[in-house]
This record gives C-alpha cells, structure tokens and sequence, in this order.
DNA sequence: TTGAAAGCGCTACCAC
DNA sequence: GTGGTAGCGCTTTCAA
C-alpha cells in the first residue's frame, strides 16, 4: 500500500471511529492537499489543475464527501432555497403545479421549502421561517396582504405572486387573463341563448374566485343581462353540489346555466343537476368551470372551462424568480397568460 | 431621546445605509450587551434575567433581528429540515398527503424540503442533495433500491418509508394492509357471486401497485378462482379507460369484475365500461379501486374501495420520523393501518 | 447571570 | 495554479 492510500484510509478510519461526517479539511488531508484546493475543486470554474481534481475527487468519493451546503450558504449569502407557499383551503388545482415547479427548480439546482397556509397566524409564522432559513426567493401561490407583501420588499426578497397580482403597483407576477377567460365563457353562453345565470363562488376570502366572479358579471352586464343569482361555495366537490341542490330544489330557483368559480365545484353542481334535480345537462342547464382541472375532462364530465396553461405559468414564475435571484435590479414583470377555452359538453 | 435609544437609531442607520441584515452582534451593539446575551434571549431556556430579555427583546423587534437559522444549523447541526420524497409518476393520491404533512410539521417547528422524482437520476441527485443539505430525516413516499437505501443507514439519517416497507430486515415504516384490504374487496365480490376477474396494474415500476395486485391474486387463489386477466395501467384515468375498452371491444373478453390497484384508474375503467361499452355498473359489471381518493366518492361514480387513513398515515409518519431525530438510538418500527371497507355502489 | 473567546465548514481573497 | 488566512452568524464552553 502507498503512503497516499494509508493516508486516505486513516483518515477514514479516524472518521468512522468518530462518527463524523467528512469535511474539506478531512478531504485536505487524505489527499495531502490544501483545504483551499478542496473547495475549489467542488467550486463552478475554480482554478485547478486537472491532476488536481482527480486527486481531490478520488479521496472525496473515497470519504463520502460532500461539501456542506449549509456552510457555503452561510458565507455565500445564497442558500439555493427558495419557499413555495400555497394556500391549502383554495383551489386542489395546486398539486400539479407543485410537480411542475418542482421539476423547474430541481434542474437549476434550486430546492424548494414547502409551506401550505391554513390561517392568519401560518402566514406571520412563514414569514419568520422565510427570514430565518435565508431563502432566495419565494413563490406565492396565497393571497397576502400588502402589508405583508412589503416584509418581502423591506427585506429585498424576490417574490412572484402566482395566479394573483397587486392591483396598484409593480410586483413579479403570473396570471391566467381571468376576465378574458370568463369573457368567453359567458359569451359562448349567451349566444346559446342562456338568460338566467347562477354564479357559484368559492370561499369569500380568495382573491382568485372574486376576481373570476367579477369577471363573469362585468360581462354579464355588457351584455344587459340581469337575472342572476350569486352562491357562495367554497371550491369544494361537496359546495358545488350542495349549493346547486338547495338553489334549485329549496329556493326553486332553475337557472339556464351555472357559472362556477372553479372546475371542481362545477362537477359538484353538475352532478347536483343531474342526480337531485333530475335535470339534463346540457339540455335543461349549462355549466361551466374554470382551472382546466383533470377530472373535468374525464369522459363522465367534459366540462365545459378554460383551461390555465399550468405548466406555462409555472415555467414562467420560475424564470421570473430566478432572473431576480441572479440579479436584484431587475425591476418588476407582470406576465399575463391567456386561458385556453375547453368546448367540453356541459353546455347546449 | 435617551443615549440608549439614539443607539439603536444609530444602528439602525447603519444597516440600511449598507443594506445589511441585523446579525447578533449588531442588536448587542445597540442593546448596549455581549453578543452572548442576545443568542441565550432567543434560546429555549437560555439563562437570563428578564430584564435583559425585554431590553434585548425590544431592540430585537426594532432592528427586525431573527436569528440566521444557516448559521445555526452550521453549529448545532440541525436543520429543522426534513426532505419529503415522493414520486410523482404514481398514484395521484399524494397532494393531500403533502398538506398533512405540511401540518404536523410545521406544529413542530420543522420544515420540508420537497424533492419529486421522475427518474432514476434524480434519486442519486435527491441522495446528495439531502446529505449536502443536511437534513434532519426523510420521508420516503418512493421506491428506492435497498443500496440506495442505505445510504441513509450509513449516515445514520433518520428516514421513513411511506405506503411502502421493506421486505427483509428492519425499517421505520408506515403503511396500510394492503393485503387484508385487497381481500376485503374480493371477499365483497366473490360473495356476490362474481367469477371472471380483471386485475388492472398500475406501473410496472410500482412496488404499491404490484402489492395490491399480489394481494388480490393471493385470495382470489384462496377461492379457487382462476378466471383472472391482468392488464397493465399506469394508474392514470386515461389507462383505466383505454385498457378496458380495449379489453372488452378488442379482445372481446368481458370480466364480471374488475379489481383496480388505484382509485383514479378506476374511476377511468368505470367510464369506459359505461360510455364506450354500452354496459351497466354494477349491473353487467363490477368495479373496485384502492385508496379513497377524493373523486371516488363523488355522485358520479361512488366507487366501491379500501379507503386508507391518510391523516392518521401521515402523522404516524411524521411522529417515528420525529422521535427518531430526537433520539438516534430508538430501534426501527413499522406501522400497520387498516385500510376501511368503502361500499359503494359499483358492485352488485 | 453575564461576557469573552473558540470554532462549526465553508468561500473569498490574498500572496506566492 | 496553489496554499494561507480571515470571517460568514451563530452556539457553546468557560471564567468572572
């Protein structure tokens, strides 16, 4: 055995009887090298030489080592984390969107720290964690308030707000054309000859089903409509039934076409129809939806909706994050997509 | 003003002119204490008085000091970050799971670093990942070889395996009965005088699905029955409708029961028998699933399955996990969660 | 209870 | 191209 082997096994040895984990130092002195090439060598574009590196990387794979992305965060200011923070009581469009950015960031080498909100207090809390663990940047698939919006700004935290922007002010942001979207859906509505509309909401608090809802109603009114009646659901399967069970079969009032704050709900309304009222769709009723979601297409439903170009979105927030990761004076994008209307059967 | 506030002033100024965060040391500065004091004020049972913490305290809020979790991380060599591994070509039974998990952790002040595979590739790029990162522990909701592994044992990184476990040797785990389920299942229809079976797959590459189909197989064995095709999905909707409308138009073989290894499979399986096989379920045709999935138990479809305690999964999971990193030398233990006999109305 | 000093593992900068 | 040295922001001894 060479000197250069007993070295390396020594060092080994030394750590196993430790239990510790391989540092560069460790590294360092296995290879009989300075601690410096070692972190070099582990480094984009450090200055080594070729005989170097293979030298360093043979010892490293020997030791187990791994540079410790806590203490390089440390000094570099870059923690190569960004948060992701979704509103768990709002749309279930979400899981999908997860997978995609997932994917997105894990190929720039960026991780992604999960928080799903379900209260006030969640938000304070994540903003804290958000400043402790040094994140990069955040992405936020959750309505906040400006107030907090500003703890991101004070802190000159990159942020892309997701499916959601400010209203007065710049800020990164990607959206779907909500009132473009909702446009079509009401005109493909009208021109079929629908006059009583039912709007279906979800839950109060969320920015996105106002928005939506608005959108739905500005058009409405364009077009001198004004036999609507508005329900409040809450996203959920279970609201779009409920509501459209006891709007119809309790309040007795039949709209000729539902118009839903989301696709989900609208299969709850749809099966509503169907199942309790006996209705037919799209024969006695109409309805439609909004996300684009999976089960909308399925053979039982084919919704009428517009589609989000999800993966689109997603690419884009990504893109816009990383762009002001990488450089701070980038100033304020708002992207805007337009949804992609579905024909789907659920309208006559 | 007094001495004191004009300090802090000072400091303040200070930070904003360099755009600097407030380390420590700047709020001892402007405290007017050691470095020390401010680092025992935000510690669990730190020793001191309660006039320094108020006085420390105060500053702390004014300056917006919280202290710099990496930096922490670095010397106490915990993260209070768990990566969760789930892979996302299967079962889309997981973003519910994902908020559960969200929840319990973050009750327990730690957070989840969230890595999806898609290949085999990114298994190796999730193992450095988490050894660079330093992770606390793991949460494995994916297959991976048993040399991968063991790469957590040799590093002695608390990990648990969920809705999988391995078959020899020991392991922390958390899983439902799949073979007491699947027997439910068959038991149901074989009581109702079903005879010709299909078994629809989910990926060939899925160590959950291959269990649920074995487990069916078993006890369908166990009755003597022997009329049984198997047809290879991907737990996909679009799968379940294309295999069995394939099956039954194409390869003109129509079973009286169809035994699904996931419930959004199903929910494809059942359409396609009504629309594309002008069939009746449960009629002319029996249908089951596994899991609970949400849509599996809309009006539309009601479909008979073994629903599992996702909730009561997860927290166990999150529970072994934690007392795990607590204390290393707690032996490995596997959790057993029965799944519940859902009835249904997609079998006679 | 408090403060001084060491050091976690790394990168960055400097000479050479 | 290489090695020495400083120091990121914190926790943790150890004296006082």
């Amino acid at each position: 055995m060479k000197d250069f082997e007993k070295q390396v096994s020594a060092v080994k040895q030394e750590l196993e009887d430790n239990k510790q984990r391989a540092t560069s130092y460790d590294v360092a002195r296995a290879a009989g090298v300075s601690q410096s090439a070692v972190s070099r060598c582990f480094k984009q574009g450090g200055s080594i030489s070729k005989k170097m590196r293979e030298r360093v990387q043979k010892v490293a794979v020997e030791l187990g080592y791994q540079p410790n992305a806590i203490a390089r965060s440390l000094i570099t200011r870059r923690s190569n984390i960004v948060a992701v923070v979704i509103n768990n009581n709002t749309n279930l469009y979400y899981p999908e969107l997860l997978v995609e950015l997932s994917r997105d960031f894990n190929k720039r080498g960026v991780h992604m720290l999960l928080f799903t909100l379900e209260n006030e207090s969640d938000v304070t809390n994540m903003l804290d964690q958000v400043w402790q663990y040094q994140v990069d940047g955040v992405i936020l698939a959750a309505q906040l308030k400006d107030t907090q919006l500003n703890f991101f700004s004070e802190r000159s935290i990159p942020f892309v707000y997701y499916n959601r922007t400010t209203e007065s002010g710049p800020c990164n942001s990607v959206t779907c054309d909500v009132a473009e979207g909702e446009r079509m859906l009401v005109d493909h509505l009208f021109k079929s000859k629908h006059k009583r509309f039912c709007l279906l909401t979800g839950p109060a608090d969320s920015a996105v089903s106002k928005k939506r809802m608005q959108g739905a109603l500005e058009r409405l009114h364009e077009l001198d409509v004004d036999d609507i009646q508005i329900v409040a659901g809450n996203y959920s399967y279970s609201s779009g039934y409920q509501q459209i069970k006891t709007l119809i079969l309790e309040h007795q009032w039949q709209p000729d076409a539902i118009i839903c704050a989301n696709d989900i709900m609208a299969l709850g309304a749809y099966d509503a129809a169907i199942k309790e009222c006996n209705l037919s769709v799209p024969k006695d009723i109409s309805i439609v939806g909004f996300d684009g979601a999976e089960p909308a297409s399925w053979q039982s439903y084919q919704l009428t909706t517009v589609s989000q170009p999800l993966e689109r979105m997603a690419d884009a927030a990504v893109d816009i994050l990383m762009q002001r990761i990488e450089n701070s004076a980038l100033p304020p994008e708002k992207r805007v997509f337009s949804g992609v209307f579905i024909k789907g059967k659920t309208c006559k």
